[in-house]
DNA sequence: TCCTAAGCGAGACGGTACGTCTTGTCTTCCA
DNA sequence: TGGAAGACAAGACGTACCGTCTCGCTTAGGA
């Protein structure tokens, strides 16, 4: 079940972990970058970035970024995963630990709060890397492991595990996305806290919304 | 309840509606350059495609382009707004129609599976515009005057209803990704039926995927 | 010896001149069209100038103006042919007068005084057209004629006649320029009058600049 | 009195001087973007050439032009004052030697020969720079110097030499276009040499054409 | 008096060139 | 060898004009 970890690590470090030490010149250097992207795709965004710019945040010649990335594209890619393995990383329990379901759940809302103004960004205008997919296919891939784990307690069968993950992940998605728009408007209901929307995640997902089958609208 | 549909048209046609008969070149000016955006989007994605490609698909001067559009942005939103419009007259009942939700969302998906090149690009791929945060905007107002209809009936709380559309849309968001994704391989499951996915989506929406409150993996 | 000025006349009016009476509405448009060039030339000079600057200046549609001319230069050389033809009329003796040579000299400068800030403008930038060469062409006309007449008197043969008429009208050119650009700083000598250029003119060219045939310079 | 060879160099050389290496690679992109424009001239015109045209005969990117100058204005002006540093350059007598005015005279319409279809289409067709003015300045220039060396042996005062000077580039521009526009067509007079051109000037220049004082036409 | 042809305005359209921006490659130096 | 500097090709961008066209309005002059 560490595979996703491992797959994880593998992808961040892509190429990179061929050649195992790396001059820490080159490490060094590719940090740079990432955080330059990141910092600039909080400020404006993916898309109105150049290569120019990214290089001039990082204090580094324009030529120097394709030494070590083909695009702005993988640069992207790379950074994303990092970014996930963090997110695996404050969410998965620590060996030996007890952590039920509903605390995970809390303990994703607490990661993306931790970095809302990346979150903010990487939501609302997507790339051509389309962030969300990534994020949706990790939430699958998560719910995933649960639903296998779980089989038979579910109404839905194990066939269709990847269907529900998907639904799961959709879910999330769109929690997240509304919870960071959210705003804290004064006679309106305060933004719910990170925990609540944990706790709120996970009873829509083991219990819907509600009956709502005898609807007859219109 | 009807200003979704009105707002929509009047999106669509924008400040077209202003001056009514607007030459009917004009009109049909507009509509080669939707079309054409989309037939492109279909065979090559949103980001790969240049003004210049869409005008020629269109048998247009790439000039003309710009009389009628600011961006290839500001297009595709146009086109966008014309594809939710048809969304909303095939999943709405006609006047007078009996329609309970579940056959609602039989239809959202019959309506994908007509567009089904269209929409595979248009999810995997997002553009500066995010079709996606477009439909979960449009699934969540859906919802969220069903909520309101039936207020009371659900377990969860008006006050926030926008929360639970945003859970609502992402998940249908979520599935219909699934679902263009899902490729029919042999000896697998095959892959559903649109009235399949309708029906699941409203049991997934109602009920949940099951209690999974004691959960303690790992 | 009157060619010249039906020659003018006639390519002003053009092919204007076929279709007789031309409908009232026609010349005013046309002359509205000339005004509005020349004033335009006189402000911006001539390469700077859209044909949507002349129609907005005559108050006249864009249409308009391919309906009488087919370029912005042919509409120049109309308008230029106009000012030679006024040229013409101001210099040339009128039937009985008796008018000797340097006293035309003086009067091409009075007409060039008149129209000052016109000449200006035309003779610094010169557009595809070289209202220049239409200058020192006319000019050349006018001494060749005045040297057929006299031929004998002068030193050079008649044969060459057109080469001294290059000279002469040359000369003038480059006068007319030297005194439309020369300003009248304090301290430095007044800008000549049109009388006192008239009169230099015609000494330079009967006498030349002086005796300079045993320079031994440098 | 080096000083206009010193200005003509500086000028042509321009900014460009001040990096004295300045990188061969873009001292000869430079010179072929020069070459090819005054090939394009001689075979076009100026007006009639688009950069597009310029990079394209001087196989270099279009982008590539804008690198190096801002219009097709600037690459003129710098061309045109290359072609004054040579004609400079081959008038002007070398250290030591002794050369008369009328022989210089001579050499212009020598150089002028050499470079006859690059002449015959810069003084047709004048641009928005006026390459008449930039040669009559010139020529004004060279006949001040003239002027004042001589002063007192002319009939004209020193604080007109301007004036004098203006004449006199006037003239040899008249003349200048006249022998490149004269058809060697047989029973005319045949096209005069360089050298009769030189000759013929510097007479015109100190004697003028003869005395027509006393003319009474018309 | 009507009505019919012409002048004219408005503006859509295709086309060409412009000057700018970004990308990715390459070459030359420096540490 | 990693990195800086920067020339260069390629190509899309959005803008500005151009010249053509179609559509209606108005305004005479001839029926």
């Amino acid at each position: 079940m560490e595979t996703l970890k491992e797959n994880l690590e593998e992808k961040i470090t892509g190429k990179e972990a061929t050649t195992p030490p790396l001059d820490r010149r080159v490490q060094r250097t590719r940090q740079l970058l990432r955080d330059a992207l990141f910092q600039l795709i909080a400020e404006q965004g993916y898309e109105a970035i150049s290569i120019q710019d990214i290089t001039e945040r990082a204090n580094l010649g324009r030529t120097t970024f394709y030494l070590h990335y083909q695009d702005k594209e993988e640069l992207l890619k790379a950074s994303l995963r990092a970014l996930l393995l963090e997110l695996h990383a404050q969410v998965e329990p620590i060996p030996g630990e007890i952590c039920p379901y509903h605390i995970r759940c809390i303990r994703i809302f607490e990661h993306v709060a931790r970095r809302q103004p990346l979150y903010r960004a990487l939501l609302k205008e997507t790339g051509p890397v389309n962030i969300g997919n990534m994020l949706r296919d990790y939430f699958a891939e998560l719910f995933q492991r649960y639903i296998l784990e779980r089989q038979g307690a579910l109404c839905v069968t194990v066939e269709r595990s990847d269907l529900v993950a998907a639904h799961a992940a959709g879910s999330l998605f769109g929690l997240i996305s509304w919870w960071l728009t959210a705003e804290d408007a004064p006679g309106k209901n305060p933004r719910p806290t990170a925990a609540e929307m944990g706790q709120l995640y996970f009873r829509l997902m083991s219990q819907g919304a509600g009956d709502i089958s005898q609807a007859t609208p219109n």
